[in-house]
DNA sequence: CATAAAATGATTGACGTATTGCATTTTACT
DNA sequence: AGTAAAATGCAATACGTCAATCATTTTATG
């Protein structure tokens, strides 16, 4: 019923159990006969490590690394809150896990929190990356030392990280703007657009996703130029009150970045019939305005989901295993009505304004 | 680093190891005075077994079965197939997984093949689930046995099982309802509806859940009363091909049951402009007509995310010990633009008409 | 107080793998 | 052929738990 041992595989084979522990464990000093016999049998008594053994046996501990911006960032506080829980669950099978909290969105500093990686001997790290050359030397000395890499909700330079997990941004922006086109009905209208930022990859990515589906099937509405906020609330109240304040012609709102605080504060105090209003992320604040009403969708990128392949996605490369099937990972749209019921708890509440 | 032992325990508690085995694992002929002072070392010390090394010595072999309804339907398919990945990869892991077929959605044959189960010595079953008294007595059986029961997509009697992994079917029907309604803009429309049966718990809930959301938030829609489809494309077809000729009346389409091969076949033939169209479950041919622009939304119950929390739960429930963190499941939306780039396979064509 | 019963302690061999030291065999090279 | 180097085999210990045996101590009972 459970599977071949390694002597099994060793008798096959035709040699010793230690040869054939030579051979899986790539300790050298073998014949390339006796490692194609070994491999064979592996392949013929379709053999698999018995991981739990062999743990057991090493006395194996996933040393793990999270670098996280820090911030009163509602999102990057539901991603540590997920870290957390996993975290505390999986210290019962040997896993220990290090949130570092990294000075948002600065090359500089994320250039030097991985440079300090590198002394901590850990087996993998998730890092919320940027795209940035400074990085590429940093991650390269990290691998160098053998550890897996990769990169959680905003990507790496590619080639220096083992995997990314994260949402396409484009195809949020897409679903953004089909919601959105069909809350119109064919009517003519116009959308003003709310960004921290466009030299940051993701708020231009969901960007020129959502221009693209309105330029293609929504003929009948325009997209107009993002306001930029720099992901502050207090920017984007002035801003979200200026684009309410201006006429009728505004029909919709979308906001690809952060700082939702002050645009539901600025939607609260319109007294009149507001346009349809889009943001990102599912967060306390932004669930509370959904089921007030104050704001219709919210594209969320399921940081739990993230968290839970970003752990399984860290073992699997460690132990150089197959990844376990999990969950697809897609832009989620949340209206009011399918809610997660977990109440998302303190540690997601957000900077007021 | 890794927790206390056993044996720190029993140091700690004054009394040996076997002693410390014999509370922990309930051997019985221990004075209460030793439960107690072990019961205390574990609590003090913070000692969790090493699952690993208990399930090495037992040779524990997770026996889980799933019991899914047989038929060409499509989305069990998925359920099928998300099932079967998750066994390949728990193999590795001393799981073995049967899925047992039962007649679909007959009560008399799921009475059976409950049980049925009884003979086999499993570990844990997840069932699909009717609501009926008639299943009481095999679950009862079967729980006498120690067997974990769980219910899957469509619960059983509530008192008859640990747990049901599924999602809240009034909530989706509300999903449906507030996208449908913001499709109209605030114009006026009338809505028909198609069912597979109303006696069937989920089809009737997602129907209640939508006309709640459409009375209460969207007035001027009016929700026409079900056709009733019997799952069957064929009828479906023509329900929905009268439907579409119907004059201009008809502003929305929703499907809460199965069928869709057929509504999208008659939709395919609608020269003119069609209604918004929504339905449920994203398999092979709605994830399509999605793409094709027949349908508009597509709300889905995350089969792979369900399938997932049960191998999770049921080995939770087996081992007695808490169900890790896992992603929340609730009614998910898909539009043209978030489909999970897992290109669906054969596993998944459903019939065609 | 004698005796049986109950409780406890001590010990051992699995489970499948890792790891190491040492002995032996095979291969390669002069 | 002789020798060094490379390859292989053998044996033992460890990891943390389970499960069982047997010996010994403690407790309860008449």
């Amino acid at each position: 019923m459970s599977g071949p041992t390694l002597s099994d595989v060793a008798n096959a084979a035709g040699v010793s159990y230690a040869t054939a522990d030579r051979v899986l464990n790539n300790r050298g000093n073998v014949a390339q006969k006796s490692i194609d016999k070994v491999r064979d049998a592996v392949a013929r008594l379709g053999y698999v490590r018995n991981v739990a053994a062999a743990n057991l046996s090493r006395k194996r501990v996933y040393r793990l690394a999270f670098l996280i911006p820090t911030g009163s960032n509602a999102f990057f506080n539901r991603v540590r809150k997920h870290i957390l829980e996993a975290a505390n669950h999986l210290s019962a099978e040997s896993v220990t896990v290090e949130i570092v909290d990294v000075s948002a969105f600065s090359v500089g500093a994320l250039q030097d929190s991985i440079g300090q990686l590198t002394g901590h001997d850990y087996d993998g790290v998730a890092i919320v990356g940027l795209q940035s050359g400074l990085l590429e030397q940093p991650l390269a000395d990290l691998r160098a030392r053998g550890v897996e890499i990769i990169g959680l909700v905003s990507d790496l330079p590619v080639e220096y990280r083992s995997a990314y997990i994260g949402i396409d941004n484009i195809v949020a922006g897409r679903t953004a703007a089909r919601l959105t086109g069909m809350s119109h009905a064919g009517r003519i209208g116009a959308i003003q657009t709310f960004a921290g930022a466009l030299d940051a990859g993701d708020h231009a990515d969901r960007l020129q996703g959502f221009r693209d589906v309105i330029a293609a099937d929504f003929p009948d509405l325009r997209v107009l130029d993002p306001i930029l906020t720099k992901d502050d609330p207090v920017v984007m109240y002035e801003a979200a009150c200026s684009a309410l304040q201006s006429g009728t012609s505004v029909t919709a709102l979308y906001n690809v970045g952060a700082g939702n605080v002050g645009l539901i504060k600025a939607i609260k105090e319109t007294a009149a019939t507001r346009p349809f209003c889009v943001t990102h992320e599912l967060v306390a604040h932004s669930k509370q305005a959904l089921i007030d009403n104050h704001i219709d969708l919210v594209i969320d990128q399921r940081p739990d989901i993230e968290v839970n392949r970003a752990f399984a996605l860290l073992r699997a490369l460690i132990d150089q295993r197959e990844m376990p099937p999990m969950p697809d990972l897609m832009p989620t749209i949340f209206v009011r009505d399918n809610l997660p019921a977990d109440t998302f708890n303190d540690a997601m509440e957000d900077q007021t304004i």
